[in-house]
DNA sequence: TCAAAAGTGTTCCTGATACACCCATGG
DNA sequence: CCATGGGTGTATCAGGAACACTTTTGA
């Protein structure tokens, strides 16, 4: 049987406090396998995403035939910052594009994985940002409803966000606090 | 580039509270790849382990090229129980046969975050055993010292080992009482 | 009778959970 | 002035860590 390799790579960012796919079609990025797929994946990165410091986990290889050809995909994940990010060039997709592929849970599990290191929320929140948008993402992620008083409680414990002094505007009721993540060193998990 | 896909199978055991690799070379079972890898992985286990229950984990994808060959080598790990090995068709090997290997560390992971798993254990010690031997194997495997009465409180909070009322026998100071792992339906962690 | 290894019980402390209450904004 | 959402503080409880003491064996 003919074998054909596929690097799939899916990129995630966050717009508004909601995780989007980057793509440029409906679908993960696709490169053909002719080389250490790690090179390849850079390679791609360099040229079409144009982003340094982006560091992609490798999740899952899946194997399927089709077409008499068997075709074994190796996924690898990672995140970037919006700002970094030149728009025009991309679709920001929800997730959910992805449901009906085998794709779809080793995506939320790694989303789940990742959104609680203090290390991937430093890239996606470079700056200001309050304590319940952080929660509302996780609740969203998780699926579950979280007390605000003993969030806060946890997440400054950590000892990662720092007070900014200032405040969210145009909000409904009280403003919030204004908090940045701290330079880390050891990665810590928020959740 | 030439392509060539390799199933990677490795099968860890326990002999004398000893983990350790079951192969017939002195590394893992290596199969070329020429259809779903799931289904050449059960189809090689069913013949050449003859094992039921045998259920293997997807650890990691490796590229490599040698001979100006592109080599993809995806490796899957799995426990089987001692006893239900053909103990003369096997080597065992202490794991670090594989220390120079790039595949070492993601095996070692793969221990470290199996053997706290309830359902592992109860196959890896289907009869009984002692509280002490539990904890001198996770002694070992994540190189830590553990305080024996906190291990013993914690094990047994769990609700997953029962008193079988008998007692080790041969031993150096105080013989320890035996226990065996309950079924479960849940997976649980011991530690 | 002593060393070696197991088993039991106690204290202390941190972190998780569940709340009641107060504060700042827009309408 | 009130609804909405955010911030502060307190009480309670379970689980982890540290440790003193007792028990059972073999030599």
């Amino acid at each position: 049987m003919q074998i054909e390799v596929i690097s799939l790579i899916g990129i995630f960012t966050m717009v508004n406090n909601q995780i989007k796919l980057v793509t440029t079609t409906d679908n993960l990025f696709c490169i053909k396998v002719d080389n250490i797929i790690e090179k390849l994946n850079e390679e791609f990165i360099n040229k079409n995403i144009k982003i340094k410091k982006m560091d992609l986990s490798q999740c899952y290889t899946f194997s399927e035939v089709k077409n008499n050809k068997l075709i074994i995909s190796v996924m690898h994940l990672g995140f970037v910052n919006y700002n970094d990010l030149d728009v025009n060039n991309f679709k920001l997709l929800d997730i959910s594009v992805l449901k009906d592929t085998v794709f779809y849970s080793k995506c939320i599990d790694y989303l789940k994985n990742r959104l609680v290191s203090c290390v991937t929320m430093k890239r996606l929140y470079p700056n200001e940002f309050t304590i319940p948008e952080i929660q509302k993402l996780y609740e969203n992620v998780f699926n579950i409803k979280i007390d605000r008083r003993n969030f806060r409680k946890r997440l400054i414990r950590q000892n990662i966000i720092e007070d900014t002094g200032k405040m969210s505007l145009y909000t409904n009721g009280r403003p919030a606090k204004l908090y940045i993540f701290k330079d880390v060193n050891q990665d810590v998990s928020l959740f």
